[in-house]
RNA sequence: GGGCAGUUAGCUCAGUUGGAUAGAGCGUUGGCCUCCGGAGCCAAAGGCCACAGGUUCGAAUCCUGUACUGCCCA
């Protein structure tokens, strides 16, 4: 927060100035409890050590240094072993609102990120049948993530793989093929492994009216142009599906083409070039353990087909060359293995590790009423992104999923969240910026004006002085710190769990002052800037995760 | 059999990379509508942070074991 950044100044002058250097664990942190002051550092308990002093009495030092540094900060006192802790005047958060106003939708925003370009991937499902649930929850924690990091000053590009080559199309193909055989009233053999959902009866029906000469085709051929219609169709429909749970991507990127154009084989050489390719039984493989994985991985089996891992290397060489500095993949917890040796492989690419970082999402635990709703794509029984988003709604449906750190496990209960409760938290944070427009609606009712006037002046704003003004300011001015520090953990959620905290502090708030029926009309003009300011946190918050501020409900 | 994640209040989960007395919501119990939207607010009860050691000024957090749970790999 801005009072975090102020105090630290400080002290790193304070501490330039003795001579010292800064020590990399100390830490300025907002404090849990509002006795032990507005920010907290432990400067002096981690610099002691170094420079044989007691740490009570070397806080004793920082805390008059800070005391006399800054006018914002009324008081400051010794606690502890030896924290210091900081009180800021409430002129110091009462500036709040003026920033808040003056920057508007860009509130928030950071140069954390200092340009550096990003690149997001996320749902990438196979194009083999519709989007389930758990998809949905590596779109949204994409989304949102994407819209986090733009906000905190990246460069930020997001892209969708499509796995459009190898064996699982071939298995869509003819599972497809299968359909439209049994729709002439065929009687054909079970392929070995197939999907065997509707949708894949649907597109075969359709394919077949269009093409009645389909099954006379050659079977290769008839597998193949099965194969290429289901895909496009599919993709079109998971297009859809995402850009109704409000998804975008501005890059959809072929696994074929990386294929056809000889990109794999290019990175193939190059991995030869450098010895991490080698031949052995026939097959093509890469040494993988010189970069801590466990086994060394096969890219081009004796068979002359290609593994997933071959052409996934290709991509992500691809990626680097388009100058991303970091790469950000989303994937489900359910192939969390293939992390070694993405990261091994990236390394072989001449990058460092830490260029690439894997986001695993969690498989979602769907249920109705506490019962659970099995899902396999491959059993055709599951329940449908497309489904859910119409049921429980976007703004619902994504809350949720960003309620949650990514990792752990989740229950989406359907029934919960339709529910119009504290189970469905994304009502109370919508429910804080629609009471402030009402509050703002009813002011132009009773011809109060409603302007920005006044924002950037203490005289005006010194009327926001009880507690629960302080709460609410205090937590404005935490924003664009929980923004950088959710860019910087790659976790969305945190934006949650600050709106949550934010919308809290505003019903409290209004249950406790009245904004219009306040006793001076001062007091009412602070009032209705305090609010216009929160309102404008709350919907940019709530931007981040893609979730809608409505102005009334 | 190896590997990865997880284990925090009755339930669902946070805990900003080691900070002070571990936090929310739901549920339970008890309060608050002459008032800008009660889809709200306040209060209470509820904890051996799975277990046992270790590291240090200080551990839910780090290290080592153990026990369950989920997933991945042979």
């Amino acid at each position: 927060m801005h009072a975090c950044d102020t105090l630290e100044k400080i002290l790193r002058d304070f501490v330039a100035a003795k001579g010292w250097t800064w020590p990399d664990k100390a830490q300025v942190t907002p404090t849990k409890d509002e006795k032990f002051g507005d920010v907290a550092t432990n400067l002096a308990l981690v610099l002691a050590p170094g420079v044989g002093m007691k740490p009570r009495d070397l806080a004793a030092e920082v805390s008059a240094a800070v005391q006399a540094a800054n006018p914002g900060i009324a008081k400051t006192e010794v606690a502890g072993p030896g924290f210091v802790n900081v009180f800021y005047a409430p002129a110091f958060w009462q500036a709040t609102v003026g920033e808040v106003l003056e920057a508007g939708a860009g509130f928030g925003r950071s140069a954390q990120g200092a340009g550096r370009k990003v690149q997001v991937e996320y749902v990438s499902a196979n194009p083999t049948g519709p989007l389930h649930i758990g998809h949905g929850r590596g779109a949204a924690v994409g989304d949102s993530l994407a819209r986090v990091l733009r906000a905190a000053g990246f460069e930020v590009s997001t892209e969708y793989y499509i796995n459009d080559a190898g064996r699982q199309m071939r298995l869509l193909g003819e599972s497809v093929l299968f359909r439209a055989r049994q729709a002439a009233g065929q009687t054909p053999a079970e392929p070995g492994d197939w999907y065997k959902g509707d949708y894949v009866i649907d597109i075969a029906k359709r394919l077949l009216a269009e093409n009645p000469d389909l099954l006379e085709r050659p079977e290769a051929e008839a597998v193949e142009f099965c194969k290429v219609a289901a895909v496009d169709e599919i993709m079109a429909g998971i297009k859809t599906d995402l850009a109704d749970f409000r998804v975008g991507h501005e890059v959809w990127f072929s696994e074929k083409s990386l294929v056809d154009n000889g990109a794999v084989e290019q990175t193939f050489a190059r991995l030869k070039e450098t010895g991490l390719g080698f031949e052995a039984d026939g097959a093509l493989w890469m040494r993988t353990t010189d970069f801590g994985d466990d086994k060394d991985r096969v890219l081009r089996k004796s068979s002359g087909e290609l593994t997933y891992f071959a052409s996934d290397i290709a991509y992500h060489d691809h990626k680097y060359n388009r100058g991303f500095d970091l790469v950000v993949d989303i994937w489900g917890a359910d192939h969390h293995g293939y992390v070694p040796r993405m990261k091994a492989a990236v390394q072989a690419l001449g990058r460092s590790a830490d260029d690439l970082a894997v986001i695993l999402v969690q498989l979602v635990n769907l249920l109705r009423d506490g019962q659970p709703v099995a899902m396999s794509t491959r059993a055709g029984q599951f329940e449908t992104l497309a489904d859910v988003v119409a049921e429980t709604g976007a703004d619902a449906a994504r809350f949720m999923f960003l309620s949650r750190k990514s990792d752990s496990h989740l229950d989406f209960d359907l029934e919960l969240v339709k529910q119009q409760s504290m189970d469905n938290p994304v009502y109370y944070v919508q429910y804080a910026h629609a009471r402030i427009c009402s509050v703002m609606a009813k002011a132009a009712e009773r011809g109060v004006p409603v302007t920005r006037e006044g924002a950037a002046d203490p005289a005006v704003l010194a009327a926001l002085s009880t507690p629960e003004d302080l709460r609410l300011l205090k937590l404005l001015a935490q924003f664009p710190a929980t923004v950088a520090s959710a860019a910087k953990q790659l976790a969305p959620h945190y934006v949650s769990f600050y709106l949550m905290d934010l919308a809290g502090s505003l019903h409290r708030y209004y249950t406790v002052h009245q904004v219009l029926g306040a006793d001076a009309p001062d007091v009412v003009q602070a009032r209705l800037l305090l609010m216009q300011a929160v309102a404008q946190v709350v919907k940019n918050g709530l931007d981040l995760l893609g979730v809608t501020a409505p102005e009334r409900m």
